[in-house]
DNA sequence: CGTGCCTTTGAGCCCACTCAATCCCAGTGG
DNA sequence: CCACTGGGATTGAGTGGGCTCAAAGGCACG
């Protein structure tokens, strides 16, 4: 990947990520000392419990926080994309697996310099804040989906999330239909609605069934229409 | 409540309170800014939508926070106990409704002079940072509960997770058995387990039968052996 | 042309839901 | 003192959505 000799002035996530508020000087500070990180899908970037000596931004790819029971059953907790930040101040133990779903590319930051950076420069601890309240409200919202939602419900709020980051991404031209490719096998997809890889594949067959998608192979999906997908999804997703 | 006229000085929840790391002179600010509330059981303490003109810690009593679908469904997505924090900086509208379970008393700040305090004093800040990250870890560990626990294993989690506070209220005795004086009722609990309430009553019903728990009427609870309970709960819960 | 992974589809079962009746208990008023 | 009321809790009967177990299909890779 040339983009491993990136620097700061052409970053694409910038914008969203932890040094959105920072100014010149502590941009160069950052461009200092960043380096970068990549890791091919399926490859485990932290397991619970081990220690966690950097802090990154994910520049490009999808990762997933997890949590295992010890007889197997596992939870996916949170999708780290692009702009998601990795890792705590003051907490060098990570307390949930991530794991890259796609090819991924980590902006590193030594911990301990980080820490002295967060806690010396406002801009990033404030930015840092108001992306930890975000996370809690797309926890908090996920919730409703795992305690109250169908499973359909569940497929439909799920390929709403990622269809609109598809399209944000896209540009504004906000075209007639929306195409994303999923990042996720059936079974991550089940790890992080509650259910099982079967029930995912057979609403993923209704849901084309009955005219709200098309798939071109498994992982290609194709939206017509959004306003359909978002009522198949129910309420309660503030996107 | 007598309470109204506290000082900070002799206040219970201070140590785990956004204020826990503040000074002498920190505090003397915080005192004199400070008023009460409160709320008795059942009543609304905002409405998901509306504007939030203050921010406060808990002193006493346990509120939930909810969100609901447009059909009637509702899912509890947090517990407020006592030092837990209510109000976010720069965001004056509630995503989520805050409703008192039991009788609850609210130390409150102004929004306006309360924002600049925490942009100002860095004690604050981080405490706050501290505390989001720590409600952040427990919405993902509740996740866990939501996705993949069975009813058995969702009720015997909420019930360890009352105890182990209960526990800790009591003091370091940690006699034999726990008491718990349940703050919600069996449709509360439902909310935010996901679960219907008659689910919940069988498997109350259930764990009695079973011996894991005692019950004396419908509220108070009686746990001989935590270890068991732990085990009925599975585990995935940090406490 | 295997091999292995992911996905789809089928058949049957079970846990939690729905609908409904009853119980309990505290409060209130005759 | 009792009857009535109403909210919460319990329990039963029956249903169904999502799970389990199983087989087969698609596709990339060596």
């Amino acid at each position: 990947m040339a983009r491993t000799f990136e620097s700061c002035a052409s970053c694409a996530i910038h914008a969203q990520a932890i040094c959105a508020l920072c100014d010149a000087d502590e941009m160069h500070v950052l461009d200092e000392m960043k380096y970068f990180r990549s890791y091919p899908p399926g490859q485990t970037i932290v397991f619970a419990g081990d220690r966690l000596d950097f802090m990154a931004s994910v520049v490009s790819g999808l990762a997933t926080l997890s949590q295992d029971l010890h007889d197997g059953r596992r939870q996916t907790v949170g999708l780290l994309q692009p702009s998601d930040f990795i890792g705590r101040p003051g907490r060098p133990i990570a307390r949930y697996d991530i794991t890259a779903a796609s090819e991924v590319l980590l902006c590193c930051f030594a911990r301990r310099p980080f820490e002295k950076l967060i806690a010396s420069t406002a801009h990033i601890g404030s930015r840092l804040l108001e992306m930890t309240l975000d996370e809690l409200d797309a926890a908090r919202d996920w919730m409703l989906v795992l305690g109250r939602k169908s499973a359909r419900e569940k497929i439909a709020s799920l390929l709403l999330i990622l269809a609109t980051r598809a399209a944000q991404n896209a540009g504004p031209p906000f075209s007639a239909d929306v195409q994303i490719d999923l990042p996720l096998t059936r079974e991550a997809m089940a790890d992080h609605l509650g259910l099982t890889l079967e029930t995912v594949s057979r609403q993923f067959s209704a849901l084309r069934h009955d005219g709200v998608i098309t798939l071109a192979g498994a992982r290609h999906v194709t939206i017509a229409d959004m306003a359909r997908l978002r009522r198949e999804a129910g309420d309660g997703l503030h996107i």
